[in-house]
DNA sequence: CTGCTGACTGGTA
DNA sequence: GTACCAGCCAGCA
């Protein structure tokens, strides 16, 4: 047979979740960088609400933060996704993450300012 | 099926 | 800096 590849019912919640399995300890993905690794770069909201029903300890979604280096939501616990981050080497001040060219992931590549 | 929700984002005031 | 708005998208009633 010819293995259609068809989508599946959780194609996208299922992508999204492996793709923040994946994020290593102490860095950080933004919403929208989540959805586009997932397949769906404007599906940033729909990532949160993915994340806001996932509960899974499997799942660091405390790494997942918003763009511009916010620190986006945490069931209402803001306090208690600055305390993960900061047990993880991310310093959070204010509601904007230090160095957070250091501890994106993935790695942020810039071009090149200008080769002149 | 339609409609509303919301751990988002970028823009404007 | 804060507040509000329109666009976007998956999940759910």
């Amino acid at each position: 047979m010819h293995p259609v590849r068809r989508a599946q019912p959780d194609a996208f919640s299922s992508r999204v979740l492996s793709v923040v399995r994946r994020i290593p300890p102490g860095r950080v993905a933004t919403y929208g960088e989540v959805a586009a690794l997932a397949g769906r770069p404007r599906a940033a909201r729909a990532v949160g609400n993915i994340m806001r029903g996932c509960g899974r300890p499997d799942v660091p979604c405390h790494r997942v933060i918003a763009a511009g280096g916010r620190l986006g939501g945490y069931g209402g616990s803001e306090t208690l996704k600055r305390s993960l981050l900061a047990a993880e080497g991310v310093i959070v001040s204010g509601s904007r993450i230090r160095e957070l060219d250091r501890v994106r992931w993935p790695a942020t590549r810039r071009r090149a300012p200008r080769t002149s």
